[in-house]
DNA sequence: ATTGTGGCCTGCCCGC
DNA sequence: TGCGGGCAGGCCACAA
């Protein structure tokens, strides 16, 4: 699925449409609007416009454009982006390999050819004019040891919900969090606030860590541990039966051995 | 405020 | 062979 890594690359691909004029869109599916948005709000927002520039936070990608408004996209678990007919990331877990023209969420057509597309089949995304970057917390892949402190405080909701709440920390998904909990030894059921400075250190040190190699190796699905987040599997540390709970109603894979 | 729960979206896979 | 149920998880509404 995508998280803050898929995302970025999205915004990678995205560098193509920088400096191009918006002739067309389309928009067939009013659900995939947000904050109120209509067909026809979002087309003459962006009709004459051109892409100024790109930017992400979290998971949500922004696309500025040249009369400073903003278009905001967020990709749920299925959507993919795909520029002049071409995807930055071609499988997606989770998601099915297929590319139908029926998943075409929204699409802006540009003057002088090629075109912008959200594809997502579950229909878990959406569109938004200037998003309310308010709603989220602190970028992941800058997050300092001060801010990775304020996300957990003295809470007693369980680390895992509390690293995925985007509200206090922008852009770890379920993939990432299990991947980072692995890799700093700690149980993802732990009470937010019981780390000690060392271990609110060292996540903070993996956590940085972890998002810089996968961002390098091309995706949240490449993480040493997602091998192991199959019913069965067997930990690649230290061989211990991989555990399979729900925390914050979300399927969680751990090591019961190493992560404490 | 904090925390937990359930629902929505739809493709896919398993078991009957 | 077809079909129903469960699952995947990001996000939001809602309740206590």
């Amino acid at each position: 699925m995508p998280e803050l890594i898929e995302i970025e690359s999205y915004r990678r691909l995205a560098d193509e449409v920088l400096g191009r004029q918006v002739a067309g869109v389309d928009a067939p599916d009013a659900w995939y609007l947000k904050g109120g948005l209509t067909a026809t709000a979002i087309t003459d927002a962006l009709v004459g416009r051109s892409i100024v520039g790109d930017r992400r936070l979290g998971k949500l990608l922004m696309l500025d454009l040249d009369d400073d408004h903003t278009l905001g996209l967020r990709f749920g678990m299925t959507g993919r982006l795909v520029v002049d007919g071409l995807v930055s990331i071609e499988r997606l877990e989770y998601s099915t390999a297929r590319h139908e023209r029926a998943w075409d969420r929204f699409t802006m057509r540009f003057a002088g050819g090629g075109d912008l597309r959200m594809r997502d089949p579950r229909r878990l995304g959406g569109v938004f004019l200037d998003p309310d970057m308010d709603r989220l917390g602190f970028e992941a892949t800058t997050l300092t040891r001060r801010q990775l402190a304020r996300v957990l405080g003295t809470s007693m909701a369980p680390l895992k919900t509390r690293l995925m709440d985007q509200s206090r920390l922008a852009g770890l998904g379920n993939l990432l969090t299990d991947e980072v909990l692995f890799r700093a030894g700690l149980d993802p059921a732990r009470p937010a606030g019981s780390l000690s400075d060392t271990e609110l250190r060292r996540l903070h040190r993996v956590i940085r860590r972890t998002l810089a190699e996968l961002i390098d190796r091309g995706g949240s699905h490449t993480g040493d541990f997602q091998i192991a987040r199959v019913p069965g599997a067997t930990c690649p540390r230290d061989g211990a039966p991989i555990q399979r709970r729900v925390v914050g109603g979300r399927a969680t894979y751990s090591c019961p051995e190493h992560q404490a």
